[in-house]
DNA sequence: CGCCCTGTTGACAAAGGTCAACTAGCGTGG
DNA sequence: CCACGCTAGTTGACCTTTGTCAACAGGGCG
């Protein structure tokens, strides 16, 4: 057991002190230090029990070293998307010395009880729709061009189908709607989409990928710099 | 009973058709119509069976009408804040109509069993996470200096404390960090906060309000509007 | 059938990103 | 314990991107 089980939420809620186990086991790490990262398997859980984490997302703009998407103080589990999702989806940094509780996701399993009791259902049901959250409105993801781009690689067929107003998309992506429109265009005259007022349809999804991952300084130009897929004009 | 529980997944966790309740009853709601409001007391949660749904936050950016934070699809639950929070932290609208199935509180409550169970803990953890979560990071949010004003006002004690490197809450709130310097030295220059190169402390809490919430639009210039506090130049 | 709302396009302004030079603070090593 | 060097932060100048305002057009709904 570790220090001050008795006094931890999560030491708690697995009897503590009632002769039950925690399946958490204490761990350090000082400032700075990695403790999982992004895209590999999510094998731990962990709850922060003091110190300040920092979750990165690699995948995002610079990809320098990703860009911070949130902190997690003491009393947060983070890497808890192992439940739903075989890898991390962020890397997280110490930020702090910090001491962390961690359990393997076997572990954690077996903690929360038989699988689809109504807790363990409205959990999971959570973490799906913050994993599936990850939106780039930062302008530091990226200019619009490519944050449209990414956004229509991961949500394009969901959200074509459900037709979602385009102002509001514009505002999920934090830029107004004048600018969204401008860079449907600039993906609409390089070939990746084709749209019309009211749809968009992706016709070169390799082409997508390409300009939601890259740096696109030439992008909406007259000169549709020679891309596998650019029309005749 | 709705139509389809057995094929839900709120409806299998409650074990319709062994017999067993489920606190959910459909419901539906029109495209465009209000579900919940940012604010009010949250005495509903809902899961969404069908259609989809917007978050809004009417709190953030343009006062008009709130701007989007989230889409939640069907087979997520909207509302759930309400499990540790007393006010809903959005607000919910139907962009498609939609097929909602809503619980009270109260019934949310005993369906999701004893509190304390582990399930639950980290249910309620992971809740509390998302509530604090709610950054500003978009350009659609204010301007560089109203984003710093309503971050340091909501977690400048705890990160003052932490001490996070300066880059990081840049980044956090997505901007460069030679942006968040200049907004700081903004907040400087207007008395509301006093800086050095590792420190930020809160000098005038009612002001950093007032410049978190409205425009802004002559703030760091060099007449220091008059405003109550501002200090000798 | 016509009105209204959403989306599009253009011109302009302003906010912020970029690059560069400089400085304070911190840690390291002598 | 002090000096040195390195990194994070600051400030300035410039330029790109995006927000803003305005005019216009297509679609949907009454």
């Amino acid at each position: 057991m570790g220090v001050n089980c008795r006094n931890c939420e999560v030491g708690a809620a697995s009897g503590v002190g009632g002769g039950q186990f925690c399946p958490f086991v204490d761990r350090s790490r000082r400032a700075g230090e990695l403790i999982y990262v992004e895209g590999e398997p999510a094998e731990h859980v962990w709850f922060v029990k003091s110190g300040t984490v920092v979750l990165q997302r690699e995948s995002y703009g610079h990809e320098t070293e990703g860009h911070v998407r949130a902190v997690r103080f003491a009393g947060t589990f983070i890497g808890l998307e192992g439940l739903v999702n075989d890898v991390y989806v962020d890397t997280a940094r110490a930020s702090t010395a910090v001491v962390l509780c961690g359990a393997t996701r076997r572990g954690m399993d077996a903690w929360l009880g038989p699988k689809g009791s109504p807790a363990r259902t409205a959990l999971e049901i959570t973490l799906r729709a913050n994993c599936a959250d990850q939106v780039r409105r930062s302008a530091t993801d990226g200019n619009a061009t490519k944050r449209v781009a990414a956004w229509l690689c991961d949500e394009g067929p969901r959200a074509t189908t459900a037709t979602l107003p385009r102002r509001l998309v514009a505002d999920l992506l934090g830029m107004r709607p004048e600018t969204f429109s401008r860079a449907l265009t600039r993906l609409s005259k390089v070939g990746a989409v084709v749209t019309t007022r009211t749809t968009v349809r992706i016709v070169d999804q390799d082409l997508l990928v390409r300009m939601a991952g890259r740096d696109l300084s030439n992008d909406g130009g007259e000169a549709a710099n020679g891309a596998a897929t650019a029309p005749g004009s």
